[in-house]
RNA sequence: GCAUGCGUAGCUCAGCUGGAUAGAGCAUCGGUCUUCGAAACCGAGGGUCGUUGGUUCGAAUCCAACCGCGUGCGCCA
């Protein structure tokens, strides 16, 4: 899943420094031979062999017909002056393992580099632009947990790219068009219900009822012919059939007049989507998400661009007809995509190349960035390799784009099967958030009332307020902070447990150095710092990894391994702070810079849950 | 059947573009609150990294086969 990550030097970045001093060094030792040879910085495995490691001498050794400790010691002994700055002296270890450990002088000169408000994270990125697909809700459907995975990993990726100075395309692919909705809509003006009251539990019950009849009479009716039943039973599906056939019959006249503009028919579509729109908004506020009226681009935008798109698959001759269909087949794989019925109406696969040919050419995004359900995979892997068959991957400087899908696993309840409620209903998103920020609340409040609790004597305002920061937080991190391709089981008790690895042992990282710095009523500001204790060094280090942790995530599209780097932020400090006193039994300018080192903790912590989109109270 | 993804501690998962004794959290057991926020910290036990081969100085990581589980497979989206 990796992709062009065009990382910028970074003058706090001393894993970049090392890794340029050893390839000086490699060539001062060996000769331009060396020029290719990788040093492989390293993050030491263990304390005990430093802050780094250079693995390069064992496979140099190798093709040399060398002794790999002796090639290490040679390359070590032509170590650049600017390397053996920043570095205590070289160690050999092991079978030809180099252990670096860095100055202490050298760490608190690149902390203080980073102590700017970019927090060390370059958006030296402008040029670059990336079409982030996410959300995807279905007009006149509630959003369920699926599309709570699709929105919030999509705005996380989009909000990765955006810290990196990348313009980002938020494309909200709604299913707005198209038999389904013209089903629905059909339903609803024949129900003749007041359009303008209707409400998305109504929308929702009209197209569960609408797919159910579409489906279940033809696949039963053929059926009950095939296995023989009675006349009886026939006669009765037929009757079945005949509504089910009057209401088809109903809908096609409905998307007819749909898509040739009828006034009255547009009108009512649009409510529809008015009303499914408006919770889609109210959901991602709760959850955070940057997810505006903007960002949509339905199946409707591209009903203009479908024909045209089959056209030029026929003019290339990479579409064929089989069976009356028009399909494009793969060099390596039996399964051809299938861009349009034999009725000549197009399909999903349809839309999702003129959508890839959009992001492309129009937005002109180098990657485009799918998230969508991991059941999507051969789907998305065909309309890419079709979209690069025909060469819409191609941009206007020549360049070719990158189309990727990350691919999510499903939800899962406490039994291993798709999350459902108690009644085995689909669970409504809504109903899910609803029940974490109770949650959160609950928590929340039950801490409050010890007397001497931080959050005591707040307003109920305030704590419903923090509350739900801290609910949202839990189902938010958990979601994110595991590997998006696996399938995870909804533990809304582990989740909101705070214990351990999630978001509100993050947050209260957070809350606790707040606390500390209005205790202080100072942060250090430009006092100077020092790096003393292991604790401090250890925190210090993480602190510096921070810029890269943001640049692999996104080259990786891996919310996790921000979320990853998070933990190790807040569990450094807290082992920190357990062991450095801050305020109390210190001299001052060990006060000052542990001071400003808890700030820079805040801060970073801070943006980096921000990427998440997961607020970070002062107080819990 | 074909394709594809996944099998790591009792449970939930990191690590997977090859590097030193495989890491966390939960759970279990044992220590830290009269002093900066204990939603915390420190420590202990717990592993044939599905199996078998291969590549390599070195494999949880790469390759092959097999076993188990999931998902997908032309006129739904």
């Amino acid at each position: 899943m990796s992709h062009n990550a065009a990382r910028t030097p970074r003058t706090n970045d001393l894993a970049h420094r090392i890794e340029a001093g050893f390839r000086d060094a490699l060539i001062a030792a060996m000769g331009d031979s060396a020029s290719s040879t990788d040093p492989s910085i390293k993050v030491a495995a263990n304390p005990k062999f430093g802050d780094f490691q250079a693995n390069f001498a064992m496979g140099l050794a190798k093709t040399l017909g060398k002794n790999p400790r002796e090639v290490a010691q040679q390359v070590v002994d032509h170590a650049p002056q600017f390397l053996r700055d920043i570095c205590e002296p070289f160690e050999i270890a092991g079978p030809g393992f180099v252990n670096i450990r860095l100055r202490p002088d050298a760490i608190a000169a690149a902390l203080t580099a980073m102590d700017h408000p970019s927090l060390g994270v370059s958006d030296a990125h402008r040029t670059h632009s990336v079409a982030v697909d996410l959300c995807g809700v279905n007009v006149a459907k509630q959003m369920h947990v699926g599309h709570l995975r699709a929105t919030i990993i999509g705005d996380t990726i989009a909000r990765l790219y955006e810290r990196l100075g990348w313009k980002v395309f938020r494309q909200n692919h709604l299913g707005d068009w198209g038999l389904p909705i013209a089903m629905t809509l059909a339903a609803v003006r024949r129900a003749k219900t007041d359009i303008n009251r209707v409400t998305l539990d109504d929308l929702n019950t009209a197209y569960r009822n609408a797919q159910m009849q579409g489906r279940d009479d033809e696949a039963g009716l053929t059926a009950a012919r095939a296995t023989g039943v009675g006349p009886h039973r026939i006669a009765e599906l037929e009757a079945q059939h005949e509504g089910a056939s009057a209401a088809l019959r109903d809908a096609h006249d409905t998307l007819r007049r749909l898509q040739s503009g009828d006034p009255a028919v547009v009108a009512d579509w649009q409510k529809l989507i008015d009303v499914t729109m408006r919770e889609v908004y109210e959901t991602a506020h709760v959850l955070g998400v940057d997810l505006k009226p903007e960002h949509n681009r339905g199946e409707s935008f591209f009903r203009d661009r479908l024909s045209p798109a089959v056209e030029e698959f026929v003019q290339a001759n990479l579409a064929v007809r089989d069976d009356g269909a028009l399909v494009v087949r793969f060099a390596d794989r039996e399964r051809p995509l299938l861009i349009q019925k034999s009725d000549g109406t197009s399909l999903y696969a349809t839309t999702d190349l003129a959508a890839a040919r959009y992001r492309v050419q129009d937005l002109g995004a180098e990657l485009v960035v799918y998230c969508v359900d991991a059941r999507q995979r051969d789907h998305f892997r065909d309309v890419f390799d079709a979209v690069r068959l025909i060469g819409w991957t191609t941009r206007a400087d020549n360049s070719q784009a990158s189309l990727v899908h990350v691919p999510f696993g499903a939800v899962l309840g406490a039994d291993k099967r798709p999350l459902k409620t108690r009644s085995g209903e689909n669970f409504t998103l809504k109903a899910l958030l609803d029940e974490a920020v109770a949650r959160g609340r609950h928590e929340v409040r039950s801490r409050a009332a010890v007397p001497d609790a931080p959050t005591s004597g707040m307003s109920s305002a305030e704590l419903d307020a923090i509350g739900e920061a801290v609910g949202i937080a839990a189902i938010k991190y958990a979601d994110l902070s595991s590997d998006v391709g696996r399938d995870y089981v909804f533990d809304l008790d582990r989740m909101v447990s705070f214990e351990g690895d999630t978001g509100p042992y993050a947050q209260y990282a957070h809350a606790r150095i707040c606390g500390i710095l209005a205790k202080a009523g100072e942060n250090g500001a430009t006092s100077p710092i020092v790096i003393g204790a292991l604790e401090e060094r250890a925190l210090a280090l993480n602190l510096l990894r921070y810029p890269g942790a943001i640049e692999d995530a996104a080259a990786q599209l891996a919310p996790n391994r921000l979320a990853a780097f998070i933990y190790e932020l807040a569990n450094t400090f807290n082992a920190f702070y357990q062991s450095c006193p801050v305020l109390r039994g210190v001299d001052d300018a060990t006060r000052h810079s542990r001071l400003r080192l808890c700030d820079l903790t805040r801060r970073v912590l801070a943006d980096a849950l921000s990427i998440m989109a997961i607020t970070a109270p002062a107080r819990m």
